[in-house]
DNA sequence: ACGGACATCGGCCGATCGGCTGATGTCGCC
DNA sequence: GGCGACATCAGCCGATCGGCCGATGTCCGT
């Protein structure tokens, strides 16, 4: 199928996934104008989106993380799982995704904004096809910090007790209050142990530690 | 041993459990000064308090809930669960505790703050030792609206949409944009959904919503 | 036809959170 | 004896949240 010897250099294949039919039509018509690369479909989930990998073999599959019926992540690491040929770049909507580790983790090759310029997007395509790392710029910042803690740091004693408040419910001033310290110390807790779940709010925190096992 | 007839009528036997000494000599105290109390014993948790109560066979238990090594609430259910003979009351520091329905279900007699006047405190021991029911004014208002919504009441899906978004640290302007709806929307859906799991705050939400096996 | 659950939106406002910067003291390790 | 992890605390400030009021429209069941 993938014949090379058609524009003088085989076209990159692309198998585009996204909740939002308008983005689809987006990278669809932006790709196929562009000259190297060669849509082969589009799937609107995760599930589709491996079933469709393994019929359409693609080079690249450009994917949003956070769909409906079937999170990018777990179809990242479905296609990690069975060996699949295709390199995954993210493509997500907003900056700061609580999703950039786990996605990049799962296997994704790179990590791009949509808002960034088609430029970008082309070069990041064709990084992808070899193989090669794309992150923007503000992925890249957060893997630094991210890569410094390896991602299970533990969380001490203090750490939890604060963790397993909040997840009551209870307020900063309650939690100080409970535990015989100061409002301050107990934001500063929080603080540690937001870098350590790598994540910016109680909520997300709570859901970090469910997930690891540390409440529930 | 609880004989009945030293002082006019059996004196009422407690067992006080509270993780801080302050509190239980505190307690302790009051109760040994007045008349008609008899302290039978202190425990630091509920691992210890049923224990305890098994060794001592108190009237009532004067239970605090948030403690470490050993949960008020947990320690409730096995009392209830092994038959105990015991009333408990539940004796916490500040008003808005997410575990008042909790404590309740799993048989707590009564639900008092700690800062309510000593007569309160007597009062409400009394009216336990006889098995009725004593709440203090705020917490009973929160009962009456959380009879209405039993528990388990079943999320929408659009707002298990938005607590899925809010477990992974979105802000409510994100997920509005995620879901193509306004942030006022987003707060609504949230507000429902505080009340349908009977929390406060998206961390709380988070927590109940893995206990419920909604999430994860 | 009416009520009830759901989804959508608006505005107002006080309370709370989270980030930032910086500081002190303890403890254990090498 | 210094270095790192932990725990404690302070102030500042913008961003966000959550509560409160009310409103519209849909769909469904009776």
């Amino acid at each position: 199928m993938t014949d090379h010897a058609a524009t003088g250099a085989a076209p990159i294949t692309l198998l585009i996934v996204d909740d939002h039919p308008v983005v689809r039509d987006g990278l669809r018509g932006m790709f196929e104008s562009a000259p190297g690369f060669r849509v082969l479909g589009e799937a609107p989930n995760g599930v589709e989106a491996v079933s469709l990998a393994a019929a359409l073999d693609p080079d690249v599959i450009l994917m949003d993380l956070r769909m409906p019926g079937g999170g990018g992540v777990d179809a990242i690491r479905e296609l990690t799982r069975t060996g699949a040929r295709a390199k995954v770049l993210v493509l997500t909507t907003y900056d700061t995704d609580s999703d950039t580790l786990p996605a990049i983790e799962a296997g994704a090759t790179g990590y791009l904004l949509k808002d960034a310029p088609r430029d970008e997007l082309f070069t990041g395509v064709r990084a992808a096809a070899e193989g090669r790392t794309v992150l923007s710029p503000a992925v890249a910042s957060r893997l630094v910090s991210a890569v410094r803690a390896p991602g299970n740091e533990p969380l001490s004693t203090r750490e939890r007790e604060v963790l397993a408040l909040v997840a009551r419910g209870t307020s900063n001033r309650e939690i100080a209050r409970e535990l015989f310290i100061s409002e301050a110390t107990v934001k500063t807790h929080l603080t540690h142990l937001y870098a350590k779940l790598g994540v910016n709010d109680r909520a997300a925190a709570v859901a970090a530690a469910y997930q690891r096992g540390i409440l529930g």
